[in-house]
This record gives C-alpha cells, sequence and structure tokens, in this order.
DNA sequence: GATGTTGCTGCAACGAGTTGCAATAAAGGC
DNA sequence: GCCTTTATTGCAACTCGTTGCAGCAACATC
C-alpha cells in the first residue's frame, strides 16, 4: 500500500492505515458510515470527511469500489472480487449479485450499440424477487 | 388529481396543490432539491419535508417515479414518458435514456433466470461514453 | 353550518456525505 | 537530526433527505 501511494506522490498516514485495516477485514459490501463507525471503534477520534476522501483515493488507486443503494447511499465493496452488480429487492431489501456473464447482454448492447463502457460494480437494478411478487 | 387522492382516503391541500403544479411544468428529469427550490418560488413558506413526502404519495399513485443519479441524489420524473432506464458518463456528466427495447434483454434475463422483475425507471447505468473514452 | 376524525403540515433534530480553509505532519534533501 | 515542501487532516458549515411529534385543517356526517 504504502509504495503504490508513494509511486503517486501519496502519503502514507496513520488514519490510511486504519482505514485499510478496516477494509482488509471486511468482507462483501459496506455503507460508508458503517466504514467510518468501524474506524471509529479503533480510533474514537476519526473523523468522518477523513474516511471519506480517503475512499475517494484508494477509489483511485483500485483498491475499492464504490456504487449506490437502492436508497441512494454508498455502497463499498473491497477489490480483488470479480467485478459484479448488484440486484435489490425492493419489499423484502433482499440483495444479490449479477455476474459478469449475465450482465453481458447489456453491457454489449450499449457498448455496439452507442459506444458505451458500462461501469457494472456501480449497477444497482432495483425491483422486485420472486418470492416477493 | 382530487379525486385518485379521494379514493384512498387521501386529502387535496394547497401544499400538493403548489407541489402538482410545479410538476405539470417539469419536463425530463429533476432532483428533488429542484423541485423544494420550484415550490419555493412559488410560495416561500414551503417545507422541505412536505415535498419529500407529498412525492412519495405520487409515486404511489403512479405520478411520478423516482431513481437515482450517479452521485446517488433523488432524481424525479413526471408520467407518463415511456417507461426507461438512465444512461450516465461519469466523466462529462452527459446522461442518455435507455429505452424498454434497449433494456429488454436484460430484463429478461434477470426474470428467466431468478425470476426478477426490474424496475426499469430506477436503474441508473454509470460509465464511460464514446466521446469521453 | 357546526362537529368529529384523522390525514397533513410545520418544526426541529438527526444521518449521510461534501467542501473550504488554516494548521499539521509525512517525505525528501541536506 | 533539521528544514522545506505540500499532501492531509481536523474542523465547521453546509446540502440533501428523513423522521417523530404536536397541532392544524380537510373531509364526511349530521
Amino acid at each position: 500500500m504504502r509504495e503504490r501511494l508513494h509511486a503517486r506522490g501519496l502519503r502514507w498516514t496513520s488514519q490510511r492505515r486504519a482505514l485499510v485495516t478496516v477494509l482488509s477485514q471486511t468482507h462483501g459490501h459496506v455503507t460508508g458510515a458503517v466504514l467510518v463507525e468501524r474506524c471509529r471503534e479503533q480510533d474514537p477520534s476519526t473523523i468522518p470527511s477523513t474516511v471519506y476522501r480517503t475512499l475517494e483515493v484508494l477509489e483511485e488507486l483500485g483498491i475499492v469500489r464504490h456504487g449506490h443503494g437502492p436508497d441512494g447511499r454508498q455502497q463499498y465493496h473491497v477489490l480483488p472480487d470479480a467485478e459484479h452488480g448488484h440486484l435489490h429487492c425492493r419489499a423484502c431489501g433482499g440483495a444479490w449479485e449479477i455476474t459478469a456473464d449475465e450482465a453481458a447482454s447489456i453491457v454489449a448492447a450499449l457498448e455496439s450499440a452507442r459506444g458505451f463502457a458500462v461501469d457494472l460494480s456501480h449497477v444497482t437494478i432495483v425491483g422486485r424477487c420472486r418470492d416477493c411478487r
């Protein structure tokens, strides 16, 4: 991590170390607020804006990705997972992942029709799942 | 409008009248904040929470739909437009609509594979457009 | 037109996230 | 180890939206 930051002229600070530690213990998806809270458990003096700014930096480095849940709130996931989209049931609140394979058809369709490169990990599709219909 | 509300035991108030007026003069997509602002122009005493709560009611009645922009903020559009999804370029900020036809393949895929009913109008796909790549 | 329900409003406090700015502290050079 | 540069931090203020609650006012009934 330290090297990656230095390679871009960025710095390795204790606050960043704390967030990276929290992220390394994180599985699946987390909201920004939860990450702030977990950093606070480690160091109660943690400031939210620092966490969010650090997440931005880590996203630029490709360490995390963020998307938005069905309510528009931030959701982060740590790489390297396979790239995937998100499916969310508005009725039961359940969440599933859309694999790159499943999404291939629209990704390809938008690519050829409009030259648009889809950022799959940022996609959340909302609707109703089988059980809730 | 009045009838539709009464049919459900709801009430037709001056605040709702104001919002409906604003919506009727609105084309395309608007953020919640913009709607609040426009209501304020009509009546400076407008309270945000009332506007947001009224929008919820109107959405239940099928008068408006909301989704989330690439930053997670609310975006409303007035019906009856054709149902459509949204495409957003993270680089230039440009926005396009995805027609039901274009989305048909993925909607059908999720439907048959998982029994999931996609709410197309709530979908925003983020990526990079042809010009920005 | 007066009265009783109860759906709505206004308000105030809160949650999530962002932004500008002055002070701090990493990193590199001596 | 000390100094300089400038990326980061902490803080405070702000935006967008949500929520709980007491009081108000539509609406139906008489």
